[in-house]
DNA sequence: CATCTGGCGTCGGCA
DNA sequence: ACGCCAGATG
């Protein structure tokens, strides 16, 4: 335990500097850390150390005796950024950090939802419905009511129905203040009724259902919400730009005061919530659930909000000193995180949103490495650019995991992924298919569910046929029915096989499929009623899928993607195994709420070694020595569809500026002239962007200028050395759209040479092709080379060559284009 | 009941 | 270019 001299807080100065807390701090960054009041609000800039006041705010409270951990509730916007601030702050004061809840505002309200669910309705082991869940749900929905005639598709009516629970409107109140006597609206209604019920009845929360139901469990429940604000004194929240009105609902809720004020704890509190810890008996005593609301910290950059789309309300955050009168504003402008050149090329974009307060980011760490502009014929091109760049970055000393690539769309990453692989360039590509979304994942986790909570009927309509067992559509309609007519559960129905009007042969695999289930109960769920080991998940898991027949079906398949789907269950295997080893305690329901809430933000585990390739979005709160920013043309970023939205563009114009912002020494900028999408290559223009900053931060290696749009073949084939050299370096890319074209006759930029970058069509496959140091060989696109080493085995075979003209490349020897001479 | 095939919409980011 | 779905066929 930390046991550090009290200080003064309120009046503390810069003098301070004798504290470990406060040493180091700005005086901006020290009132945030030292200011006690009701409400703060921490504008910080990107780069401008939130995470360091935040986590020495909580610290000091803690080590001020202000609050005991379990009267702090922090809340970030990933799991990971929850991890790592639990991390430093214990850090700081050691092991007092326990009893905290840092977390998500989804995990913080499983949290509560789990131990109120038998108030309205659920039980504790209700499932976590994931955005894909819903949609299949919808789906169904939308076909039974035949909506789809009234040009109700799944998506637009799962993504109205998320947008109202953002806004915390339920189908009742919905149905309320609609025009129901239009057909269309009418019949989204319904749906979002039925939909309600049927969550009701799979005992199923969906994601936006988490926040909504527990503020309306706080309302229509005030003896709840008062247990809640009497236990949490202190309330931070992080990402404030990007919360939805529900959460700013919630938050409202949790910081009211206490109704039953000065009176005995209520006794319901007392249930299992520990809200006093156990060493809460001497001492300086923190103010123990007085009558007073909570104190709320709020940090945030309204220029980095990037989540509008999905119900974010910038409001919140603008509004902030509105909504809390009497709000204290710190506002945190010295960047510690890059140079001034990146910084003010950031400023320079982000000063084209009229709507924003004014702020200005500023560095003393120098001007440094200007900002490198790429623009390449196609998207291959950009990617070669990239893979290039990345390897001179790393002979310079800059390792692979600080580097990372970034698109506006998932879609982009494929080409990127192509080059990268034959350039023998680690990477990792954060998001995309996400593992928890693989189909073989998703069956896995049915099986639990369908154990867990019998009564989602969804997971186990969803393993009825899972292997092929021969229970189809037919069969799966009559034991509905069946259902149906017994009132008992779908679950419940398959105990009856005899009764279901079905073939033997059915029966029989009916019943295998329910011994199997029972089966699994028994060990996750004993009905002596002791407590199963915390290991009973994986193994539970591990007797679904062999005996089910799942495991067999696919090592009997000849399809080579079942081998893939093996080692990925395997891994579920060893995740399900690791979580009963981190937590001892750990229930079914606690594995797959941890499961249902993980996002592709999360397991980026900075695997040194490799190169971090994914969104702007995902791009949020993290950093990197050199940032690629690729695919800067118009409708990517900003996308097309943003154009239509109102706000788009400018939402766009902070996503790019979250990108340019994570870099700290070097940023690249590219782009290509053609993108090929939807199986076809169009002209992509430059982004607006891109005009916004100033041109002399910016050295263009290829200007858009110097790129002839008509195609790349073309202009390849004019390959004529530029006659000035290097002229049109570092200039406006678009004054060099004012050049003389000369009919197509512009010249090539002689940086083109370095970068050779066509790529052949389709991937080759060399064999076992033996290369040795010191053999020559020829490249399709590099030309000629000598290799100078080879590293790996079998079909990572690395080939290290240095190209008499393209300069040191890595080659897999198994797909290069290349001979040996 | 399972498998195959062709046509269609899509590719905007996510807890 | 891809994945998903509906409808036809085995």
């Amino acid at each position: 335990m930390t046991e550090a001299p009290l200080i003064v807080s309120g009046s503390a100065g810069p003098a301070q500097g004798e504290d470990p807390l406060l040493a180091g701090l700005n005086p901006q960054q020290l009132e945030a850390v030292t200011y006690r009041g009701r409400a703060l609000l921490i504008v910080a800039g990107a780069g401008s150390g939130k995470t360091s006041v935040l986590t020495r705010r909580i610290a000091l409270l803690l080590r001020q005796r202000e609050a005991w951990p379990s009267q702090i509730l922090a809340i970030t916007f990933t799991n990971k950024a929850a991890g790592e601030m639990r991390e430093r702050v214990a850090g700081l004061v050691g092991e007092t950090a326990r009893g905290m809840w840092i977390s998500t505002f989804h995990s913080a309200c499983v949290r509560i939802l789990r131990r109120e669910a038998e108030q309205f309705g659920f039980t504790k082991s209700f499932t976590i419905y994931d955005s894909g869940d819903s949609r299949a749900l919808i789906k169904r929905l939308v076909k039974e009511h035949e909506a789809d005639a009234f040009g109700l598709t799944p998506a637009a009516v799962q993504s109205r129905i998320s947008k109202l629970k953002n806004e915390l409107t339920d189908a009742e109140g919905h149905a309320r203040q609609a025009n129901l006597s239009d057909p269309a609206e009418r019949k989204f209604a319904d749906i979002f009724a039925d939909y309600q019920r049927a969550l009701q009845k799979a005992n199923a929360f969906d994601f936006d259902d988490l926040i909504a139901q527990t503020v309306f469990l706080f309302r229509a429940f005030p003896r709840v919400a008062d247990t809640y604000r009497r236990r949490f004194r202190h309330i931070l929240v992080d990402e404030y730009q990007d919360t939805n009105h529900a959460q700013y609902a919630l938050i409202h809720e949790l910081t009211r005061p206490p109704a039953g004020e000065g009176t005995a704890p209520d006794p319901y509190a007392m249930n299992g919530m520990m809200i006093f810890e156990p060493e809460l008996s001497a001492g300086a005593e923190p103010d123990e659930g007085g009558a007073e609301g909570a104190s709320l910290t709020v940090v945030g950059d309204s220029d980095q909000s990037i989540y509008a789309f999905r119900g974010a309300d910038i409001r919140n955050i603008t509004e902030f000193e509105r909504d809390f009168p009497g709000a204290k504003v710190v506002l945190l402008e010295q960047n510690y995180r890059s140079t001034q050149n990146i910084l003010s090329a950031a400023n320079a974009v982000i000063g084209n949103n009229f709507d924003r307060k004014a702020k200005n980011l500023w560095s003393d760490r120098g001007a440094g490495e200007k900002i490198v502009g790429f623009t390449g014929y196609s998207q291959h091109d950009e990617a070669q650019f990239v893979a290039d760049e990345v390897e001179s970055l790393r002979r310079a000393g800059v390792p692979y995991s600080e580097m990372a690539v970034f698109y506006r769309t998932n879609s982009q990453s494929r080409a990127l992924e192509e080059i990268f692989i034959r350039a023998a360039v680690p990477y990792k590509i954060m998001g995309g298919t996400k593992f928890y979304e693989r189909a073989e994942i998703k069956d896995a986790l049915a099986y639990l569910i369908s154990v867990a909570n019998p009564a989602d009927e969804m997971a186990v309509r969803r393993i009825l046929n899972k292997p092929r067992r021969g229970i189809g559509g037919v069969t799966e309609a009559q034991i509905a029915l069946f259902a149906e007519q017994n009132t008992i559960s779908f679950r419940d129905a398959l105990r009856s096989p005899a009764s279901l009007g079905v073939g033997p042969k059915i029966q029989a695999a009916i019943t295998r499929l329910d011994e199997v289930l029972n089966e699994a109960t028994g060990i996750m769920l004993p009905p002596s009623g002791e407590v199963p080991p915390a290991t009973s998940v994986a193994d539970a898991l591990t007797v679904l899928l062999d005996k089910s027949g799942y495991f067999e079906s696919l090592r009997a398949s000849r399809d080579p993607q079942d081998e893939a789907r093996l080692e990925n269950l395997d891994e579920f295997i060893a995740v399900a195994r690791d979580f009963a080893r981190n937590n001892p305690d750990g229930t079914i329901a606690d594995f797959l709420t941890e499961v249902a809430l993980v996002s592709d933000a999360d397991d980026l585990d900075d695997e040194s070694g490799t190169v971090s390739l994914m969104t702007m979005h995902t791009a949020k709160g993290l950093e990197y020595d050199a940032v690629f920013v690729t695919g800067v043309e118009e409708d990517l970023i900003p996308h097309r569809i943003s154009a239509g939205e109102p706000g788009g563009p400018q939402e766009e114009r902070r996503l790019f500026y979250v990108g340019i912002t994570r870099a700290r020494k070097r940023l690249h900028l590219s782009l290509a002239m053609t993108r090929a999408q939807f199986g076809e290559v169009s002209v992509a223009m430059p982004s607006r962007f891109l005009q916004e900053i100033p041109a002399d931060l910016v050295d263009w290696r290829q200007s858009p200028g110097d790129v002839n749009s008509r195609g790349g073949t073309q202009s390849r084939a004019l390959n004529a050395r530029r006659p000035g050299g290097f002229g049109g370096r570092g200039n406006d890319p678009f004054a060099a759209k004012a050049l003389p074209k000369g009919g197509g006759l512009k010249p090539l930029s002689t940086a083109m040479d370095r970068f050779p970058n066509k790529v052949t069509g389709k991937v080759r496959d060399n064999g076992d092709l033996e290369l040795n140091a010191g053999d020559r060989i020829r490249h399709d696109d590099f030309g000629e080379g000598r290799v100078e080493a080879v590293t790996g085995e079998g079909a990572k075979r690395i080939a290290h060559v240095r190209f008499d003209t393209a300069g040191q490349k890595k080659l897999l020897i198994k797909i290069a284009p290349i001979a040996k001479l």
